[in-house]
DNA sequence: ACCTGAACACCGTTCAAGT
DNA sequence: ACCTGAACACCGTTCAAGT
């Protein structure tokens, strides 16, 4: 990598994250080439595509939440340790507005760019719920995945104007589905009426 | 309103439902035109908007889940008729993949000429839901708004592919957090730590 | 009244030409 | 090696001109 490559490459991130700070995630690559006051061409081939420049830009994040579950996962109970974890990631994906549809797109597609760190963020999820499962407060039925969609959900409806408001309090909604309040266990899955059966397996 | 335009009108609503049944909810206008074969100013006249165009097409859709509400609301127990709605609901956000979106941005606009499809339609949730708070079975601290969040939340997943196979299990999820078990009320609301305290005021 | 394509200001992506 | 703007194929929206 020459010497004034190398700068464009760090002068684009610099650009990037304040463009997309300011205008959200949907800027156009043409708009952050042109505040960086370089060739598009430039800009395409330093981050072939779009989930490769938003890589570069979440990466250090990412890895941060990611070894947040690690710590968590050993200072605090099981419980305490999924929900504030849970906190940490709803406000990660809340920092860019629409981050969570190109993140759940990555988990999906091995090729993307992002595929590997939001793989990481869900192995380091699923292994916080597990703790919880294991220590008979989290729902059994949960997968890291049904974790990572959750986290996905609530970064959404934070994204939505009328719900944003909303967002803290169904924090709180969504959490109380994933914890275990008691000795009752069973009653959460299905409701009262067995016969009509709302559709999880 | 002349003959040609009347003609012009359906014709161009017919083409939309195909077209965005099979692009999905972020066809063009263009396209759309092009596929009626008709200018597009033609088609920006009788539809000045994407949103009046989506209003025209989901209408019938919309009244019909919100007369639905009316009938469940006295046909059936009010736990019940709030799940069988809101899994009509989640069915009918499925059906165009992105429609969530747009109608939660409506629900904010009043301006939005989908503004009152979906105002009518949170209404007729609002009121399943207040039913249930009555007898005791779902949540006190849930609004009609709140309730149209987690089936945006709920859309959004489906929306998702790398999420769209578990949607069905999350739903059952979202709705045990939506209804309350048995005599256990307020232990959901907040999890065993009361110190931890995560944020449903 | 209604329809229409040209025009304008955008977008992402490609590629031949320059240093 | 790396940078670059012109070129291509799109997009939504406006508007003067046609029937």
């Amino acid at each position: 990598l020459r010497a004034d490559a190398k700068e464009n490459y760090a002068h684009l991130l610099n650009i990037a994250e304040q463009a997309v700070a300011e205008v959200g995630i949907g800027v156009s690559v043409r708009e952050i080439a042109r505040r960086a006051e370089l060739g598009k061409a430039t800009l395409l081939r330093h981050f072939p595509t779009r989930e490769a420049l938003l890589d570069a830009l979440l990466q250090r994040r990412l890895k941060a939440l990611t070894q947040k579950a690690e710590v968590l996962e050993q200072l605090a109970s099981a419980e305490e340790a999924l929900i504030a974890w849970l906190r940490d990631a709803v406000a990660f994906v809340r920092v860019y507005s629409g981050v969570v549809s190109m993140m759940a797109a990555a988990l999906a597609d091995q090729q993307s760019a992002l595929h590997a760190s939001c793989d990481n963020l869900r192995k380091a999820g699923a292994r916080l719920l597990e703790c919880g499962q294991a220590d008979g407060k989290v729902r059994p039925d949960l997968t890291g995945e049904d974790l990572f969609a959750l986290i996905g959900a609530l970064g959404w409806i934070g994204d939505q104007p009328s719900f944003s408001t909303r967002s803290d309090h169904l924090f709180g909604v969504i959490a109380s589905a994933i914890l275990i309040a008691g000795p009752a266990v069973k009653d959460r899955v299905d409701p009262p009426p067995p016969q009509t059966g709302h559709g999880e397996s």
